[in-house]
DNA sequence: GACACATGTCACTGATTGGTGATATTAACT
DNA sequence: AGTTAATATCACCAATCAGTGACATGTGTC
């Protein structure tokens, strides 16, 4: 008798990356109530006692995850794409493109929803990772493009609090159609709420 | 021998309440992933047979759950206190100060934001049953206090974005400390917020 | 008292979980 | 070729989970 199978490649880089990305189907397929060492393994195909020997254990490995992927978006993707453009808008102009763009962002990163999700419920390496990085960029977008000095008021309150509640909005609308009366997986809800935005940027911005 | 243990009284309602009133405290103790029928069970100090002899299982008690609690403001409580000082209230401050309610609403009810993070996550009878609840005393607030002619934009989704904007910062003031530069945990990060809501409604009432 | 029924306890199954120690296979180096 | 270390597999553990059937105990009725 021969051995047939000689499949397995050996290699350390190779099996740890099929398990990083098997993070990222199971999270997408299944939410993070499915992210289990056994699972895990199942699914990149590999023993999981490499969990532990290669990453020290599960929380390990999902920071790790949280290392690799692009599930936040940039200061880039916030801009628009053009750094340079959006940089010359009128401030109203620049502030509802924010929120439209990080609407778009949101909704086209499904696994980044399920973290979200997960942050609410335990904090983990990923969920860590994931904060970690968004603080940074929220911060820097706003240091670049908004001036201190053309802004009266509280202009960072005012878009996290908008920004959360687009978050949250956003993560609804894989589980529900409604909320409050608006139809959030439908796109005159959204239009409803991009319009809500805009009233609220023009009105802030000409109160005084 | 004497049976000196006496204590059990059998009683379907007593024993009904029991598991209900323990879904509740595993809810606020562990969060909704330490509701499983043996925990519920060992809280209530009941046999778990009896989940699905009286409930027909876990979906059927935390439905029963779902209408036992008060994991809602009334209408009442949104308002003050005080439906007719209320309504006599000029519109921005009728405004203003439910979304202060309502923030002060949910920071007292523990249990209703686990079940709003696992609202996140996934639908059950008690997520389902919280948001009929409150889809429905959220549409009567509106239409008891905001009458349409004295408005000239769409309130109800400026209203429902930022009242998103408020529990999801109140679920995630649960286990993070910072979210975009605000301080979640101290009143000072509270007073911006506020702040930041009140300009919003000013801005928008006045801008035209 | 005898019976039926409601209520509650117990003991078990089979599946799945996180975690570990011993062993097999392969690659690299001498 | 022979030795060593890295890599992967396997077999198992104890704990927990949801769910069920058999049995015990109490309550109410005739």
């Amino acid at each position: 008798m021969v051995k047939t199978q000689q499949l397995k490649i050996r290699d350390k880089n190779i099996t740890c990356r099929r398990l990083i990305s098997a993070v990222g189907s199971i999270l997408a397929k299944k939410g993070f109530k499915g992210v289990g060492v056994n699972a895990v393994a199942r699914e990149a195909g590999v023993d999981k006692v490499l969990i532990y020997r290669y990453f020290g254990g599960l929380e390990g490995l999902i920071a790790a995850f949280g290392k690799e992927g692009d599930f936040w978006p940039s200061a880039l993707e916030l801009a628009g794409g053009d750094l340079q453009k959006f940089s010359q808008m009128p401030l109203e102009e620049r502030l509802s493109r924010f929120g439209s763009n990080y609407f778009q962002a949101l909704k086209k990163r499904p696994v980044t929803l399920a973290v979200m999700a997960w942050e609410m419920i335990e904090p983990n390496g990923l969920t860590e990772e994931l904060e970690r990085v968004r603080e940074e960029s929220i911060m820097e977008f706003f240091k670049m493009f908004f001036t201190k000095d053309e802004i009266h008021f509280d202009l960072q309150a005012v878009m996290m609090l908008i920004g959360a509640g687009i978050s949250y909005l956003v993560i609804r609308s894989k589980h529900i159609d409604f909320y409050g009366g608006l139809e959030l997986n439908s796109d005159q809800g959204w239009e409803r709420l991009e319009d809500a935005f805009e009233n609220i940027i023009r009105g802030i911005l000409n109160s005084r």
